[in-house]
RNA sequence: UGCCUGAUGGUGUAACGGUAGCACAACUGUUUUUGGUGCAGUUUGUCUUGGUUCGAAUCCAGGUCAGGCAACCA
């Protein structure tokens, strides 16, 4: 299939790569910066590079962007290495930049020697007026001017903590008039007295992203680096470095980075989300994190299929959410096993079955022959969805009422021939007589029904909760409306439901089962559920025409 | 009044000078013991104006629109 499919711009590049005989083989590398968890905008650079090699015969290295002290963790850094893995990705190294502090620090004191770089005594804001605007060119100062011997030793004095944070930094000189914004004498190091996850307190300057990044490229010998469109005006600088050091020339692509509806993106108001309890945690089923996807009960494979149909472009996209969805229902459908719960229950009396009660089979994925089938208790006394049933149905209402007929699932063809209320006015009680020779599998009864209805026997029936999701926002552009983007939280996105009851081979399920409750939705264990409480992420819904008639 | 990107149905993404295709969404029909699934089908598109060419989504020029760039973040 995939080898059908036409070359995005980056693997056109390789192949020519390849042809040319300019590489023999490619070396790529996903780089997060472990200053949050992972999301599924990092899983569309992850399938990126990791598929790329994978396709074209080459291998990926994980590399941990951790020049900011102040920012990243150890904690971090082990999600992001538990979320690439069950992706189902290996790299071939793992590799941090600070592992490069060293062999950075001596490509810095290279460009000093070359009269290309310069310690600047300005402060932050003077740096930013010296610079200019787009439209008007930047201006130089006195530093500009020290003498290599001065910069040495000020360098020097620098990496010894002579000074302290903001008196002095690292500027390359390059071009203070470019019309490149990023070439005005781009800042290089900066001082830095904290804390480091790995390498504590052993330096105290850091190099900034735009030297660190790329050599850090050339150091590993990556052949493509590929980053997100906001980077576009780093490449020139990208390129300087490598050219000034004469290393290995590992070359920058862009590629648009996955925007969705409904959702953010970014790590900021993840972490917001997160700290001011709008979730639960990063891993809250309703994150875009990949732990967050993970716990709600998403496959990999469903991410991975995801990221293959979203494709790699330089255009800015907004991908729908449903997209997502579809995925996903699309993996569920073929591995789910499918159980029968009811919630909301109404009871149901059969009051001609007199056999007390019977095991029944049903199977357990009708997709999957080899699937299966398992035993599910029937008796005269169950539990049906209260809105399986209508007092006064309406023409294309093809459950139960009175007098009306439907089929239950597995079991018998019943029909509806009276119905209590409480005190309150509510449905208490069903009352319906079946069909013996409806009996599924060996139906001789010639009955012809509409509607199917899941159901459980209610003194079999075990208690579990259901945790149903819905979208985390309810405006499609959450970073494009107007005022703070938590005012468009979706109130509604997490609904419980404590009043549901599943059939019992729901115990004798593995923790991680994917399961499929018939008419209801993919469900998946929450990682706190336990045998003696049993509770089930909503996954994703099943599509629901019935619920789209209603609304007409 | 700078520089850099980009512009193809509702949303994405192909077509590399030669029939605008695919997926999702929507809608219709059909099958079905899940109003699920499957199957068949329908609807909807090349930002604009010129130019080159037998022929332009594609090449050229101008315009329009959208996004990015002036963190001691990555």
């Amino acid at each position: 299939m995939s080898e059908e499919k036409s070359l995005n711009f980056i693997e056109e590049i390789i192949s020519q790569d390849l042809a040319s005989g300019k590489y023999e083989n490619i070396l790529t590398r996903f780089p997060p910066e472990p200053n949050g968890y992972l999301h599924i905008g990092h899983a569309k650079s992850i399938c990126l590079n990791f598929g790329l090699a994978k396709r074209f015969g080459g291998a990926t290295n994980l590399r941990f962007d951790d020049t900011n002290p102040t920012k990243e963790e150890t904690e971090y850094v082990d999600s992001i290495k538990a979320d690439v893995k069950w992706l189902g990705f290996e790299w071939v190294k793992e590799c941090y930049a600070s592992d490069y502090f060293d062999q950075l620090y001596e490509f810095a004191v290279q460009l000093i020697e070359k009269g290309l770089a310069y310690v600047d005594d300005s402060t932050a804001e003077q740096i930013a007026l010296q610079k200019g605007t787009p439209t008007v060119p930047g201006t130089g100062n006195e530093y500009r001017d020290r003498t290599v011997a001065e910069n040495l030793s000020l360098f020097a004095a620098m990496k010894e903590g002579k000074y302290n944070d903001g008196e002095k930094v690292l500027r390359a000189k390059i071009d203070l008039a470019s019309p490149n914004m990023h070439m005005r004498d781009p800042l290089l190091y900066r001082i830095k007295k904290a804390h480091h996850h790995r390498t504590g307190d052993a330096w105290c300057i850091y190099p900034m992203y735009d030297f660190a990044h790329g050599q850090s490229d050339s150091i590993e010998k990556i052949t493509h680096s590929i980053c997100t469109l906001e980077f576009i005006p780093h490449r020139a600088l990208y390129d300087w470095c490598i050219e000034q050091l004469a290393i290995f020339p590992s070359k920058q692509y862009e590629f648009a980075r996955l925007n969705m509806n409904y959702t953010v993106m970014s790590k900021r108001k993840l972490l917001q989300l997160v700290t001011e309890g709008h979730v639960s945690s990063w891993d809250d089923p309703r994150m875009p994190t990949i732990s967050g996807m993970r716990r709600r009960g998403y496959t990999p494979e469903s991410i991975r299929d995801f990221c293959d149909r979203i494709g790699i472009a330089k255009r800015e996209n907004i991908i729908d959410f449903s997209l997502l969805e579809f995925c996903v229902r699309e993996h569920l459908n073929k591995i789910a096993q499918r159980r029968m719960v009811v919630s909301n229950p109404v009871k149901l009396v059969i009051t001609n079955y007199d056999k007390g009660e019977e095991m029944l089979s049903s199977e357990n994925n009708p997709e999957d022959p080899t699937g299966g089938v398992r035993d599910v208790p029937f008796s005269n006394t169950l539990w049906i969805e209260r809105s399986d049933f209508m007092e006064e149905p309406t023409k294309k209402y093809f459950r139960l009422g009175p007098d009306l007929m439907v089929r239950l699932k597995s079991a018998y063809i019943i029909k509806c021939d009276s119905f209590e209320k409480d005190a309150a006015g509510n449905i208490e009680t069903i009352f319906a007589s079946y069909f013996p020779e409806s009996k599924s599998g060996s139906d001789t009864s010639g009955l012809h029904v509409k509607g199917t209805l899941h159901w459980v026997s209610a003194k079999h029936a075990i208690p579990v909760v259901l945790n149903e999701y819905d979208r985390l926002f309810s405006v499609e552009d959450v970073a494009g409306a107007e005022g703070d983007f938590k005012e468009y939280i979706n109130p509604n996105s997490l609904t419980t439901d404590t009043n549901a009851w599943g059939e019992p081979a729901l115990l004798n399920d593995t923790q991680d089962t994917r399961f499929q409750f018939l008419r209801k939705g993919y469900f998946y264990q929450d990682t706190k559920s336990t045998k003696e409480k049993l509770v089930f992420n909503r996954t994703v819904t099943l599509k629901d025409a019935w619920a789209k008639e209603q609304k007409k």
